[in-house]
DNA sequence: ACCTGAACACCGTTCAAGT
DNA sequence: ACCTGAACACCGTTCAAGT
């Protein structure tokens, strides 16, 4: 029901009081249910993110991987009305976890890369993913409320998306996975370098 | 005095009614002053940036750029407490300009660099380094009222830093600086077979 | 186990009226 | 030009009491 309210009304008006009325019940009633506005909002983002749960990695390289991730991630965004910032607060307040992280884990394992580098990859792609969908989805907002200074380029009314936004998504996510191989390619430099067979 | 109040008490305390009994004043006061809130966040928004305009880039590389200016935009959100989050929403609503983006697209022209290829450069770091910011201190903010699940690894009471972050951070900047390259050795390079000197 | 009713302590914003 | 007073329409949360 909180889904269905943020698609049709938007987060601010996913109250607790209009929650409970949409239910036919009083706003108090959903304290049984949830502690607080959070541990509902936390089950929501979970929910939203779902989809990131069916997507096999394969044989992926780090490259396919984080932008097929990457990817995946914005459309299970842009899928609901204000989810990045429901989801990235959240995220923040570690209610949920990075669904971006444990498959990129796997990814590197399958190389032979360090861990470490997967997660600050997994860093990386998370955040710009979460700021870029935020920013799109709060303007997209703003838009519908007629109180944005400068109106988007050319916005698609079916599916809230924007074809100049994909295009510069994309091409920034490749610079992050492109930067992602480098720091691949120098720590394998550095080990060659380290254990010579000499 | 917002900032003030905005660096004591943290951004759910700056309410129009905090601060216009802070300024011993009624709330519909600020009314004459601000149209509404959002142009108030906005203008401390504005301030909180403020130093981003003191960063010369002299005649620095893209990559030089990315680096300095992603981590002086950083330095500039943990400065306050909640900063990130104001300037976030501030930024999305188009108050406020991306103070990045202007100062690499100088770097860009100086060097031939498209400004195709810098506003994507510029996305890119801008989003990024807000959203590590933002869940930096989105975790500092919960830790604070004890309802984080996991505590930060160690956190330094004094200026809210954490040097794994200050590790991360620097790291997957990199990456992004280096597919920053990447992606102007590919336009050099598509550049060079189209202009083919015979 | 699940919900109601009523209250508490807040919000942003408006607007006539004052000086 | 700048501010007060009072109101409007909201919030999340608590808790005794009901069934």
């Amino acid at each position: 029901m909180a889904l269905h309210l943020l698609d049709e009304q938007g987060l601010p008006y996913l109250t607790m009081r209009h929650l409970a009325t949409a239910l036919g019940l009083q706003p108090s009633a959903l304290y049984w249910h949830f502690p607080n506005k959070q541990a509902l909002l936390a089950a929501v983002s979970e929910r939203i993110l779902a989809p990131m749960g069916e997507v096999s990695i394969g044989n992926m390289s780090m490259h396919e991987a984080v932008l097929t991730l990457g990817a995946r991630m914005r459309e299970c965004l842009l899928a609901h009305r204000d989810a990045s910032e429901l989801v990235s607060s959240s995220l923040a307040l570690g209610l949920v976890g990075s669904p971006v992280r444990t498959k990129l884990l796997d990814v590197s394992r399958l190389h032979g890369v360090p861990n470490a580098l997967a997660e600050v990859a997994a860093e990386a792609v998370m955040h710009f993913v979460m700021g870029f969908t935020f920013h799109e989805q709060q303007r997209l907002a703003a838009s519908q409320l007629g109180l944005l200074e400068v109106p988007p380029a050319s916005t698609v009314e079916d599916t809230g998306a924007d074809s100049l936004d994909d295009d510069t998504f994309a091409e920034a996510l490749a610079m992050i996975a492109h930067g992602t191989e480098v720091s691949i390619a120098q720590y394998r430099s550095r080990q060659q370098q380290g254990s010579s067979p000499f």
